[in-house]
DNA sequence: CCACCGGTACCCAAACTTGAGTAACGAGGG
DNA sequence: CCCTCGTTACTCAAGTTTGGGTACCGGTGG
């Protein structure tokens, strides 16, 4: 439901193994704080979450008393992939999911990014044809409550917004910019 | 916090006094459902809470057997006032106060619409600016972590599409659209 | 040597959300 | 008259989020 979970298991899997208090500094160095409903607190309820559901071993850390270091699982990897694509794919009405898949984009390989960014695309059109279609029939009402017709304008902007940005990201990772999780290491 | 307060509190000054059943109907009739993360079993927790909080007086229905009435009170009045300005005022990144926002503009006078509008208005464009600012700063860098400029640029597009509809939506308030509370009602 | 302070690391109670469940009522068919 | 079915109306347990704690460690100045 939330974007936690996807963060959560995307910091872990960085790191192969790692506790709380990482996990917080890795969101930290993505800046979470201005995209994420993800309160501090929430993460290691996460973990713990995740743990008992086998996505992560936990382990009681050897170099610290009462720290907790999780390991992720291969269904872990898996169920991953699977929030990853999903936050990718789906265009959702709540930004942390597409802000939290983006920041995680490097761990899909270059061509499965853009195959999934055009499925959001193809998606993000549909939805901004229904919503002109819907605004065509809202056209002429002039009983109370029309004032509502003004919330599909706005869905109507942002969906042309949100269809450029898309168009743009998917040129520039054709054309080669940032480094994907299929290439090799080079400066 | 979320908009579940703003959007029980309105619904139930609409009617004077409603128990959460009638909230619920007319929450559906605004079609909340698609634009506000409002289930329906929180209405029933937020209307015991805006009580508990002396928003709102409850009695036990003389009509009906285990059903509660719910009154707004005169601090419940000037919560709303407070809450329906700020979401109008205030660019959240969270869509569902605005468009909660939206949906109960009617209960304030014209030229106070406008003037929250156009406070929303200057703030949006300075995150705009500080946005593109920030997309400079970020320009030169290749190093690991570089794909979240896009972010970024993310946000530029949603701070442009949120502008133009933001003075579009003044334009067409000031043009006398839309029927709010000060007017009388004039075929 | 010790007192303090900032960084590391996590816990927990209170609040909130979710979704499934319960139950009473009224209209209509047989 | 009774049975069913949809509507009205709410409850509750389980899950999640929040934000204010707690505690330990290491370095630094006196």
């Amino acid at each position: 439901m939330s974007a936690t979970r996807l963060l959560v298991l995307g910091a872990v899997l960085r790191f192969g193994t790692a506790h709380g208090y990482l996990v917080r500094s890795e969101l930290v160095s993505w800046g979470a704080e201005e995209w994420a409903n993800v309160k501090w607190g929430s993460l290691y309820h996460a973990l713990r979450k995740l743990a008992e559901m086998g996505f992560l071993d936990s382990t009681t850390s050897p170099d610290w008393p009462g720290r907790v270091d999780y390991e992720i699982t291969e269904k872990g990897r898996k169920e991953f992939r699977t929030l990853l694509r999903d936050a990718l794919r789906q265009p959702a009405q709540r930004q942390d999911m597409l802000a939290a898949g983006l920041a995680l984009l490097p761990e899909l390989p270059r061509d499965e990014a853009v195959a999934l960014l055009n499925e959001r695309l193809a998606a993000l059109e549909e939805q901004r044809a229904q919503t002109l279609e819907r605004l065509d029939l809202l056209g002429k009402g002039a009983e109370p409550g029309t004032h509502l017709r003004e919330l599909t304008v706005l869905w109507a902007y942002n969906a042309d917004s949100a269809i450029a940005w898309t168009r743009g990201l998917i040129e520039r990772l054709e054309a080669g910019e940032y480094h994907l999780a299929d290439e090799e290491h080079t400066g």
